[in-house]
DNA sequence: TTATAAAACTGACCGCGGTCAATTATTTTT
DNA sequence: AAAAATAATTGACCGCGGTCAGTTTTATAA
């Protein structure tokens, strides 16, 4: 199994993927159309579904790539030694996350592993995310240590998620993804260190 | 605006959310067709959408009235004094939620309230479900004191959220979603109880 | 009651994602 | 080098969500 592909269908392949980016780059995530695509790559409308198993996973595959930058970016950066730091380091990939509902709606689809094979770079990402989180974790003063860092890592990224998903929310999309997360993020990492300086979205309420 | 509308609308569209609703008990919300629908309803196409923006708004709301009822439930429980009675207590809702992608991925398209306006049903059920839980909290001991029980209550949200996910997640599916969720509401609910009886998913990687 | 306006419904039509039997290109075997 | 086997590509076709100019029904005005 995982026959060593011939090279025409490499070059198809890289054809497709770079018609696609010109096309995400010009009208963005949501204007690609398979057709367009294709005429563009200059083939079959068939090739495409030979290449990817749906349109989504082509733009899965696009929509992660881009992650795995910001992810990079984020690792190269100082590690930092504050939560407040910590949030601010993970901004930009959170941004690029929660840019629009329909590549946020992409990325949550796709989070899962389906299983060891066939992982989508996306599910990739989230692991090395929380792998990264963890490391800083570990390094970091005045955060508790109660609970392993790995747990502590998991949680900060579902907080991250949900105030992503609060961004497309009405009530809540004043502020900024990193404002949104930072009262939750304190009280997880640090608990009874009181860090009410800032309001919080309950607060107001 | 909002006209009050004739009565022939009123019974066109409960005859479509009834067609609807009988195709989603036999064949599940992922095999509704609308093409289905309005055939069993005895009306046109057309009609349907003058009706629901578009087939996904008529599923949200579908799913919407299935939350309610165990968000009610849920509700209407004894109140849990504890964190793994709250965890149980909300398991009904939570397993329907994630019951398969295909609904875990429209509540999640739909939770966000898009405005004050035109709030869906699923929207409301989340509001709802963080006022009950913060009425729990507010009510129950061996719970830490240094954040407001809504920040508290969005947090469980946030985790339950998470938990939910993981369940299309080869690695994590073997647990059920309470047992994903416990390890996490301990440590948000009540940090430094030490609460290390259960083996989580963290502990094991 | 009859004319007029507004609401509700209709169904032919379109766009686009996805399929698959048939065809062409490449590799392997004899 | 020719034949056989496998890989890659093709494009006509289908299913289904969604649109909209035109028709019918209902409410309102004269």
């Amino acid at each position: 199994m995982a026959r060593v592909p011939q090279k025409r269908r490499v070059k198809t392949r890289a054809k497709l993927v770079a018609a696609a980016g010109t096309i995400v780059a010009r009208e963005g995530y949501a204007a690609l159309r398979v057709e367009d695509v294709v005429r563009d790559a200059g083939v079959a409308k068939g090739t495409f579904f030979s290449h990817f198993e749906d349109k989504d996973s082509l733009l899965a595959q696009l929509i992660g790539e881009e992650m795995h930058v910001l992810l990079a970016e984020a690792a190269d950066s100082p590690m930092p030694h504050t939560i407040d730091a910590l949030c601010s380091t993970l901004e930009p990939l959170y941004e690029y996350m929660a840019q629009d509902r329909f590549v946020f709606d992409i990325i949550m689809r796709y989070s899962g592993a389906a299983g060891i094979e066939d992982e989508t770079e996306i599910a990739i990402n989230f692991f090395r995310q929380v792998a990264l989180l963890t490391r800083w974790l570990d390094n970091m003063a005045d955060v508790r240590r109660d609970v392993g860092t790995v747990l502590l890592a998991e949680g900060v990224h579902a907080f991250a998620i949900n105030a992503m998903s609060l961004k497309f929310c009405a009530l809540h999309n004043a502020n900024s993804i990193r404002d949104r997360l930072r009262p939750y993020i304190h009280a997880w990492l640090a608990p009874g260190s009181s860090q009410r300086d800032h309001q919080t979205d309950a607060d107001q309420q």
